[in-house]
RNA sequence: CGGGGUGUAGCGCAGUCUGGUAGCGCACCUGCUUUGGGAGCAGGGGGUCGUAGGUUCGAAUCCUAUCGCCCCGACCA
């Protein structure tokens, strides 16, 4: 390709409404523009980095026994009723009306679609597994796009569902596919991490997520340096209580006056206690009713895990303006010791710890002493608090790390979530109806892109792994002398026959111009040609990671480029 | 959802407080000079000032409504 023929729109200055560096990057290289919030024309150079993408994930799900396929992203309603997901998706459902007046979803994942089409075209335990994936265009109609590609509303993503006659089949597929994420990941030169997730929206058994570490990540990622264990911040635990504690004498149930202690701090403060040595109560309006949920004062909750154990499809905190008729007592003084609240849980941490320090229910009352089973029915315990950096390992103890971090994979053991509602059985090896069992892949296309971006950047621009860029090698015409065209021209067409995925820039540009949009755009080789060392018989050549010029004869540089190409294709 | 901000040329912004008919930089076009890390000079084109009402002799500017976009918050009991 020569650049004087193509459509690159390099910006020499920040798009106002950028807020990380690939979506920054992205625009000013002219790979990305935004149409409106969340929503991106992939540009020319930008969608050659996606199909790259693409073609690295068909490769690796073709290599794992995936067979691909293509739904609409226009879907029916009524699959999605049978599913429930038609009431319980929420807004992020982007909900539609054709000209009669009947609903259509813009699909967010394909569940639906793809246990329609299997239940009809299959009833033989002896068709399955089969594993079916496709590449395809989404809409989540996010609260708060942001972010680029990274958290965009219509965004490509890899989908794969398979389909299973037994648990066993599942685990093997469910391992062929971390195997196959983990090779697409390793190919584009990701840092990244498998770890135990929460399953979410799309519901199942098991589930690791796949992240790639990066500053500007949205998740958090716990993981032990030792023992190789990692989750999500969701859904990580620790062993960071002291599990025998002591069960010290019974004090007193005593009422303390607090006025204007509203917050676990000020709490802590006003009785000269650390917060570790009070209880936070935290209450939540959930499907399940009010639920309350006790923690030591230095811990935070999470809602995840409280959702999870209490099966509970909504779960928020409860607004102040329904929380005396809830729990019985004001904001900022509500504790267990007679409160209104469905349930009371408690984290596992205060298990066998005597005489918490509670709210009183009352304006400006706390209460000391308060002991579970004598002064409040005992609590429902469990793991109900996030770790923190530092919490020992729930294997070996060692002191957990976090860290940032993009989720770019995301595979689940479905289970019969969908089959069962939708109907999707099989006969078995005695004739035995049975639903099928199921799992799902999901791996972000334009956010691994971006977090390709996000790992591999300086000050100048982007630094393309090798078989994401956009053109694998740039050859830039320094001056417009017959000689240096002549040589250039002879380059491209040189790497071209050799299978070389390069851009010419024979653009009239004065040559600081060119080295700052290559730079920008991160061609991962530049060949150089120029009158300087023209003279010489030389041409130059370098990498974008440190931009170092070697030199030498046309061929000897020809045969390097052509070997270091190679070389990265694996 | 709550709070804040913003909308003026393709991009980044000033002008709004104090109304007088729109400006700067980048980009773009023409010419000359220049040519190894985003050139210089000269000339030029491009904007119903988000939209709709209102006030006024006169509105980018004041008022009202509306839409878009951006940021921050959502563990505080």
């Amino acid at each position: 390709m020569r650049w004087s023929q193509y459509f690159i729109n390099t910006l020499r200055e920040v798009p106002a409404d950028a807020d990380v560096i690939s979506q920054k990057l992205m625009m000013r290289a002219g790979m990305i523009r935004k149409v409106a919030a969340g929503i991106y024309t992939s540009l020319p150079l930008g969608l050659r980095s996606m199909q790259k993408m693409e073609a690295i994930v068909r490769e690796e799900m073709n290599r794992a026994g995936a067979i691909e396929l293509s739904m609409p992203t226009i879907q029916p309603a009524e699959l999605w009723m049978e599913s429930h997901r038609w009431e319980r998706y929420g807004k992020e459902l982007l909900r539609v009306k054709d000209r009669h007046e009947r609903d259509f979803v813009y699909a967010p994942t394909a569940e639906e679609v793809i246990t329609d089409t299997v239940r009809d075209a299959i009833n033989s335990y002896r068709l399955l597994p089969v594993n079916l994936y496709q590449i395809q265009t989404k809409f989540r109609d996010e609260v708060r796009p942001r972010f680029g590609l990274m958290r965009g509303r219509e965004f490509v993503m890899k989908d794969a569902y398979s389909f299973h006659a037994s648990r066993e089949s599942l685990d093997d597929t469910y391992e062929k596919m971390r195997v196959a994420y983990s090779a697409v990941f390793h190919r584009c030169a990701l840092d990244h991490v498998a770890v135990d997730a929460d399953t979410g929206n799309i519901g199942g058994s098991a589930s690791h997520e796949f992240m790639v570490l990066a500053q500007s990540g949205e998740d958090a990622v716990v993981s032990c340096p030792n023992c190789k264990y990692g989750a999500n911040i969701e859904k990580a635990t620790s062993k960071f209580f002291d599990a025998d504690a002591t069960l010290a004498p019974l004090a007193e149930l005593a009422p303390i006056h607090t006025p204007g202690t509203q917050s676990i701090d000020d709490v802590g403060k006003f009785l000269s206690k650390l917060t570790s040595e009070l209880v936070k109560t935290l209450v939540f309006d959930t499907d399940k009713g009010c639920v309350m949920v006790l923690v030591r004062g230095d811990r935070e909750g999470n809602e995840i895990k409280i959702k999870n154990h209490l099966g509970a499809e909504f779960l928020e905190m409860m607004p102040d303006t329904r929380f005396e008729a809830a729990t019985g007592g004001p904001v900022g003084y509500c504790g267990p010791v007679g409160t209104n609240a469905a349930r009371v849980l408690a984290d596992i941490s205060l298990r066998g710890v005597a005489n918490w320090v509670v709210g009183g229910n009352k304006k400006d009352t706390h209460i000391a002493g308060a002991n579970p089973g004598r002064d409040f029915p005992e609590p429902e315990y469990g793991d109900f608090t996030t770790v923190f950096a530092g919490d020992p390992c729930p294997r070996c103890d060692t002191p957990l790390q976090i860290h940032r971090g993009i989720e770019v994979g995301h595979v689940f053991k479905l289970g019969t979530k969908y089959s069962e509602p939708m109907n999707c059985t099989f006969l078995d090896e005695k004739g035995a109806r049975q639903p099928m069992i199921m799992g799902c892949y999901g791996l972000g296309i334009g956010r691994t892109v971006a977090a390709a971006i996000e790992q591999s950047h300086d000050d100048d621009g982007i630094i393309w792994p090798m078989p994401i860029a956009p053109f694998e090698v740039v050859v830039t015409q320094i001056g417009k002398e017959d000689n240096v065209r002549a040589t250039a021209e002879e380059l491209y067409q040189r790497l071209r026959a050799a299978g070389v995925d390069v851009l010419l820039d024979d653009r009239d540009e004065r040559p600081g111009v060119k080295f700052k949009d290559a730079d920008l755009i991160g061609f991962p080789l530049r060949i150089g040609v120029g009158a300087k060392s023209l003279a010489n018989g030389q041409i130059e050549w370098s990498f974008r990671k440190d931009r170092v010029k070697q030199l030498g004869a046309a061929d000897e540089v020809l045969a390097r480029v052509i070997e270091e190409v190679t070389k990265a294709r694996v």
